[in-house]
DNA sequence: GTCTATAACGCGATAGAC
DNA sequence: GTCTATCGCGTTATAGAC
């Protein structure tokens, strides 16, 4: 039988988001995101001709924005002030954090085995160690500073560790540390 | 048969770590695994009791330099000079980037439309053009910044967007300029 | 527009021969 | 130590009734 709310399909949308952002992407399977609206798989491939799709549709709407951002990005040069450029990036990923949740869940799939969970929460504390508190504004910066240079090893990884290491200290150094 | 080598365990570590590097830990089947060796799937079960077994292995280095960095980090006090933890904890991430690589390849699963390529291709643009440069030593800058800025959406999800926002633009502005 | 039923596939994992 | 063969499961995806 026909279900009474008109429109399923965004009720699709909000039902996935949700659960790959609770789950990940990969460990979410369309029959969780059926059964959680009481609908069936294969009604979900009335809306939506394949998993992929689905995806697609949730991170289209990023994918949109980030392409506002670049063009105004385009626009910067240096010497401009970056803080306005470094704002709007926040509330970016900020009004997209549900996606960016689910991409991190995907990174912790391996991690049944509990390795991952064990390594956030000893990062978790060396990042409060670092900024002597425990104060959220506070430890902001302590994940910026070793999140940063995380982020580098991925990023470049084949260029010149010394080379890299160099610079990327440098910054976190500079983004843990408040008075001068 | 057997095989001429000896060491077979260790030949199956290698190579699950790099495939794992270059594909993820999700869509690296044993089934591949074992074929880049020349052996079946099967025999890779006589080696390792499951794929957890395996990737448990790989990552069982990593778990231990972190618990011997967050014990170093442990006597670190307020005052003292940070910049020799930061450079510890970017060795550590360097020495151990095949695994976070494989990480982030699982983070991209949702990306086989190619979306997560296509945000990372418009991500390294903006980088390029916060520091007005190409040259890897500068791009480092725009990473630490622009990471870190996204790293804090993910690890404080619940926390009041202002709080975080002012903090984590904060850091990422002082991670960004040299000069002041 | 939604359902039931099921096909087709790849996965991790196991059994047993050699 | 490695093989072939297969099981059981969850998955994406399709066909056809209502």
């Amino acid at each position: 039988m026909p279900r009474l709310n008109a429109d399923t399909r965004a009720e699709i949308r909000a039902a996935a988001l949700e659960l790959f952002a609770q789950r990940g992407f990969v460990r979410t399977s369309l029959r969780e995101i059926a059964e959680q609206l009481g609908i069936t798989k294969a009604a979900l491939y009335y809306h939506f001709s394949s998993k992929g799709e689905l995806i697609s549709e949730l991170v289209a709407p990023l994918v949109e924005d980030l392409e506002t951002f670049q063009k105004r990005a385009a626009e910067y040069s240096a010497g401009d002030d970056p803080r306005p450029l470094l704002e709007t990036y926040f509330d970016l990923c900020h009004r997209h954090r549900m996606l960016f949740l689910g991409l991190v869940q995907d990174a912790g799939v391996a991690a049944e085995l509990e390795a991952l969970t064990t390594i956030i929460h000893k990062r978790t504390e060396v990042d409060a160690v670092l900024v002597g508190s425990t104060e959220p504004a506070d430890l902001v910066r302590a994940t910026v500073a070793l999140g940063g240079l995380q982020d580098c090893v991925v990023i470049f990884p084949d260029e010149p560790a010394e080379v890299i290491k160099e610079a990327a200290v440098g910054a976190a150094l500079r983004a843990l540390i408040l008075d001068r």
